[in-house]
DNA sequence: CTAGCGCGATTGACGTGTCAACCATGCTAG
DNA sequence: CTAGCATGGTTGACACGTCAATCGCGCTAG
């Protein structure tokens, strides 16, 4: 695609006017539209994306209970932003930190009868809310090509071996 | 497109699965993506990209200065937001405050030199990074798409009027 | 036995973002 | 004149994220 002209060797590969505006855009809509589902889910449910995400991994979990570094795995985030968030959460009864028995250096965290509750009231309002402003918002044929670009994307973020 | 069943009325605006793949796919990609550029421009420049957006504005402003709620506007903030960032900027030597002579209850915001030169230095490897993950990732036919995607999400998001 | 290593997890410092309260100034109505 | 209001801006409290340091515990090499 950019292997066309021989002069391609500094300064030629900056985006152009047309291209920025796309990306500002698209940069600027999906910090809106997270920002938008954050804001409902929190009038909803009294709960933020990341509590979500957390009782949503923990509601699946076997017993409902799940081990942290396994936790920060399945949702994708460092062990020390876990952490954190766990302590909040446990402070809001959420969920219930305790010492695994099987491996010493281990903890287990507990979905709580008031987590499970605050899970289960809020699924269908956010659920509800991403079809509304996400689905609804695209023809099947842009969410397709959402999909697409996401791949493409995230295709190009993975390797980041090379200089 | 969604007006073909007469049975629309509760529980059926849920998401199937595949549009909730989609979604979180969508979700997630954007957010490395945001992290990965946020985390280059730091390492390259020493900037956020609040920062980098509060610069920007003030570069091209009219003798590198702007009253404080016109930069807000223009790039979009809560007064409170940009008085945070502003404070950590300053001390940082980037930008500088000073009180607006025609108009005693506001507030100047002036780019010092050291915030145009770490601005200018910036630039140049942000454009690339945009390029190199943004638009070189995308097919032209895709970053059209994305275009199109995010106006008809900004769309949906705006005319939040009604129930 | 013990010194050191590795690993799971926590902590502290700090930048960032939101919300609500506040402060200061000018304008306007009585 | 003054009481109140609107407006521009700041502040404080708190949630959230990242980075680097630390802690605790088991394992293994000497």
């Amino acid at each position: 695609m950019t292997r066309a002209t021989p002069e391609r060797r500094r300064g030629r590969q900056l985006p152009t006017t047309e291209e920025l505006r796309v990306w500002r855009d698209f940069l600027e809509t999906t910090e809106s539209l997270r920002s938008e589902l954050a804001s409902r889910l929190q009038v909803e449910s009294s709960l933020s994306p990341g509590d979500y995400a957390v009782l949503l991994a923990l509601s699946e979990a076997q017993d409902r209970q799940m081990r942290s570094s396994q936790l920060a795995t399945h949702i994708g985030w460092e062990r020390s932003r876990l952490s954190h968030h766990l302590g909040r959460m446990e402070r809001r009864g959420l969920i219930r930190r305790q010492e695994c028995r099987t491996f010493p250096r281990g903890a287990e965290v507990h979905l709580t009868p008031t987590g499970a509750e605050a899970f289960r009231a809020s699924t269908v309002p956010h659920l509800r809310a991403i079809r509304e402003l996400f689905v609804d918002a695209l023809t099947p044929e842009q969410l397709h090509a959402a999909g697409e670009i996401a791949a493409a994307l995230r295709a190009h973020l993975g390797p980041q071996r090379e200089e």
